[in-house]
DNA sequence: ACCTGAACACCGTTCAAGT
DNA sequence: ACCTGAACACCGTTCAAGT
């Protein structure tokens, strides 16, 4: 046979895949190199030709995470009506961390030290200079970085609360994570005096 | 000697004394119960006396977490000034993330299974009860479940972002954490007409 | 850019037998 | 409510020697 049991040039991306799938069924600490490797049919030692550690695996899906982040933003706001900018740009920030929770997670979780995977800094803020300019429109001048600061801020604790399960029951009315994260979202533009 | 090796009742506070100090020095996969006993010059099964297992003495640090976070916000509100009441309460659930990191973001980063535990979900429920009657105390009745959301998705991503240092240079003008966060909230109770 | 296979120090957890 | 000590399966990481 030509093919034996070798790989090819695509190890590193199944390495990523397999290793947000095993984050998303088993968590955090059942990520290991070994069983990631198993799962690939590679041999346990194999990861090692694309990552230097574990922590470099991580590193590489939270630098991943964040390019997500940033084009599911832009594309949102690219699709929304005109005045409806700024919530459409929540609604990504709260959906992506609904949709990949595993990802979004391990991207804020401090387990990952950004001094030691640089490149982590850099794209997480470009994403934040995307809205910076965005609420500048929206809002004019006035307090800008505590206007930025505060929307990040609000979508962010949204986003991981909902993640928790850790809105009641009785706050829900049945509504989705989704609906929920619309209509506060709604909310608190109206109550900002501008909807 | 009458005092063996033997050690006390208190081992279990130990424990949970030294896992939070661990945590804080070398993050959440460095905390190994074989690692704490040895600190405590415990042999290394002694920590099963306390807690079946390793999730178990995390779940122990999250409720204590709980507990203390509640404390703070309530003796925050309580030794405010009128209508700064709910400043206050945010600021000090900004200040506890920001004074016990390790422990806040173990508290929010779904590691430990609620559901395994239940005696967490009991007590971050009666924190944010408390946080409910003063809102409707505060903002008055229509839409108070989204505003509590809201005001608790903003001070816990507020805490989420300083904590991670997301927050970059050119929005801190040079301000402590304490103060940005200070700027932020006042910044929004203004924005939304009542300061 | 992969393979096999050995090796090391570490871990959670379980057990047996003590005080 | 602790102790010692053995045991097991697992892990990250490193190495040597291959294709």
């Amino acid at each position: 046979m030509s093919t034996s049991t070798y790989h090819h040039g695509d190890l590193r991306r199944q390495l990523l895949t397999a290793g947000e799938a095993l984050l998303v069924e088993q968590g955090l600490s059942s990520l290991s190199l070994r069983e990631v490797a198993r799962r690939l049919g590679v041999s346990h030692n194999a990861p090692y030709r694309h990552f230097p550690t574990r922590d470099a695996l991580l590193a590489a899906l939270v630098e991943q995470g964040y390019e997500d982040l940033a084009q599911r933003a832009k594309e949102a706001v690219s699709g929304a009506a005109s005045g409806e900018a700024m919530i459409a740009r929540g609604l990504a920030y709260v959906q992506f961390a609904l949709d990949r929770p595993a990802i979004f997670r391990l991207m804020f979780s401090g387990e990952v030290d950004e001094t030691a995977f640089p490149q982590l800094r850099a794209k997480s803020l470009a994403s934040l200079m995307a809205s910076t300019e965005a609420i500048a429109d929206a809002f004019g001048e006035e307090q800008l970085h505590e206007a930025v600061i505060s929307a990040w801020a609000l979508v962010h604790g949204l986003a991981q609360l909902l993640l928790d399960g850790q809105v009641p029951e009785a706050m829900r009315s049945g509504r989705s994570d989704r609906q929920l994260a619309e209509a506060v979202l709604r909310s608190m533009a109206f109550a900002l005096g501008r909807h």
